[in-house]
DNA sequence: ATTACATTTGAACGATTGCTCAAATATTCT
DNA sequence: AGAATATTTGAGCAATCGTTCAAATGTAAT
């Protein structure tokens, strides 16, 4: 932060940001909090998990449904993975993939919702 | 899409596809969605919303509070406004803001919640 | 009018994102 | 073993992102 600060530092507003401050979770919560819903920030990740959450899939289901290449639907399902929002399982060649708990449905129901006003 | 298909058309799931398909949101649903997530994603913007949902906050506030530039936090509020979830109101030379709808905080907190497990 | 303060703006930057492409890996069938 | 299918991987690339910096704008006080 190379600038001088912007306003006043006996601003009237003072004690709000005061008490602001002690009341604010903690870096890192903020930090994991926006990670979990860049999850959802990407309308491909968000066909992915719409669609997981009507039906377990395996990638080439994905593809076909969204009209995307595997290598696109993988790359986003192992990010996906690793954010632990999505969990796999092998059946001979294909890999079955499913949502990993109700809260990511239940937050994109509800941005779906909103969305539609 | 260059890569020829990855799964045989007449895959054994080829019927629940053609299922989701049909119920499956138009993709200017999922833009908007995503778009409104993305709103979210950031640790910043998350700072942000979470301090005006508790208080309506002048720029020089929100800098203070977060220990960041005039200029990287107006550029942030000047995005979420455009994206409609914040409101600004201007007093002589402060301008305030806060937080358009309840639906933007109500998600931010089951956000943090999920967070903290 | 001039100064001071609060905020915005736009260009510039390094970092990250989402995809493609080509190649690798894993599994099954013959 | 070898071919066929499903998926993953990593490099590469254009586009977007979040911030900084310098300059502009808007408002009030002197």
């Amino acid at each position: 932060m190379s600038n001088k600060i912007a306003c006043d530092v006996m601003s009237p507003h003072c004690n709000i940001v005061d008490d602001l401050r002690r009341d604010m979770p903690d870096r890192e919560t903020f930090d994991q909090c926006a990670t979990f819903f860049k999850a959802l920030s990407d309308p491909t990740r968000t066909r992915i998990i719409w669609a997981l959450n009507e039906h377990e899939l395996c990638v080439c289901d994905i593809c076909e449904l969204l009209g995307m290449t595997p290598s696109a639907i993988s790359h986003q399902l192992s990010g996906l993975k690793k954010a632990r929002m999505v969990k796999a399982r092998r059946e001979g060649k294909e890999i079955f993939y499913s949502l990993a708990d109700a809260h990511i449905s239940a937050m994109l129901i509800s941005g779906l919702d909103h969305t539609r006003e």
